[in-house]
DNA sequence: GGAAAGTCTTGACACTCGTCAAGACGGGTG
DNA sequence: CACCCGTCTTGACGAGTGTCAAGACTTTCC
């Protein structure tokens, strides 16, 4: 069994609190694969397949069954990793936060000018817009959940916050580049650059070709005014 | 039967198409009622008490067992008045849209200063922030399920547009009001906007008590700024 | 080798869901 | 009165849901 490793309150598997299980030295004696454990493989593999079957479904038409059948495994396995849906899904949602946070970091430690930090970012938004539209509709599908469901909340709640400051980061190291400061915090910054993304999101996946388009020029013209006139 | 009043192909009851039924009259002689029917009456009944529950549990846990549980009907009623489930949302999602794009009407029209605009608008928002929550994340609930469910979309978008409408006519008139221009067109003011009340009621309904003021905040300092420089 | 532990499948459970058909009820009209 | 028609209730159907227990298969350990 998985669950007496380290949890005696939980009565089921291997949980998602036991993430930190690496401190927990596996007995087995040398390293023949990297003792990160199987486990953590097998959760991260059937999470993917989670959010690949939510991110086409929605959360309201998503099944355990659907989603082991986008997974090599049967049913019954996703509640040997997982508690229940529950948790699965926010393990899931969890994975969708790293992947998403560092995307425009690259662009943010390079860029010299303003100019050259725009266009990045600019380009960079309208990429992930058209790439990763079904995913990001999951997100605001979650995020909505997060309003009627107060399991998610929690989860949700921090995932925004570093999504804030994300945006946080690249339009404060525009500012300074500019040698400006931004008009308002990172709470409001953020709520706009993301109102601006959701409607396009929203085009995107309504088909208008020209909705990548339209939110970079949007987001491009937006930017300036969203800092202190000097 | 209700089915054969109108329409030949649908093969079950009076459907939302013949909203325009008030065409075909009647044969009751007299008018001791008025002859807008009762059917259309119970039909807003029954979308009351589906918006009602709705707004209470979202899209995804909502059954038409449940509507009916809050209402004063058994469920069988339902199906008599709309076709199906969807039919019903959609026949919400309209109800829903008349109720909100006339908020503001009111402030746009008798207020005679920038000042007074931007002070009815930032107060009525903040109001319908607190009073009408529920509702408003069932938007947001039912907008997202339209990037999943093609049958929403048409009527997702068009009360989007009017919604975006509505905001322009603030802002236009506000820029109008100060002598200036905005800055951009109605579709990017309008997911400004729509960003920062999304984030304001996220926290209205995590409990946040400066939820409101936050937004209002926000939104009266970004204001001036979605207005070209003179 | 055999025993134990870990992993996965299968099949069932107790529900809930949307939908629909059959019929009950009640108020007008012949 | 009986009849009809609009309205509403009841009860059922098949399908789908999350969850879990029993056991089969695999791997690891002594």
């Amino acid at each position: 069994m998985l669950a007496n490793m380290a949890l005696q309150d939980e009565e089921a598997v291997g949980m998602t609190a036991l993430d930190t299980r690496a401190t927990t030295r596996p007995r087995r004696r040398a390293a023949d694969v990297p003792p990160v454990d199987k486990v953590a493989a097998r959760r991260s593999e059937l999470a993917a397949a989670a959010l690949k079957t939510l991110s086409e479904l929605g959360y309201a038409r998503t099944s355990l069954r659907e989603i082991a059948q986008n997974s090599e495994f049967s049913h019954g396995v996703l509640h040997y990793y997982f508690r229940d849906k529950v948790d699965l899904i926010t393990y899931c949602v969890r994975e969708y936060n790293a992947q998403c946070v560092t995307r425009y970091d690259g662009v943010v430690a390079t860029a010299a000018t303003p100019e050259e930090l725009a266009e990045g970012f600019l380009r960079k938004l309208g990429e992930t817009l058209v790439d990763d539209a079904p995913l990001h509709r999951l997100w605001y599908d979650l995020r909505n959940q997060s309003m009627f469901e107060p399991a998610f909340h929690d989860d949700v709640a921090a995932i925004d916050r570093s999504l804030e400051r994300m945006i946080w980061r690249i339009v404060s190291r525009y500012a300074e580049l500019t040698g400006r400061t931004p008009l308002t915090g990172p709470a409001a910054l953020y709520a706009v650059v993301d109102g601006l993304f959701q409607q396009a999101l929203l085009r995107q996946l309504a088909g208008d070709p020209a909705a990548a388009d339209d939110l970079r020029t949007a987001v491009g013209q937006l930017l300036p005014a969203l800092l202190r006139p000097t």
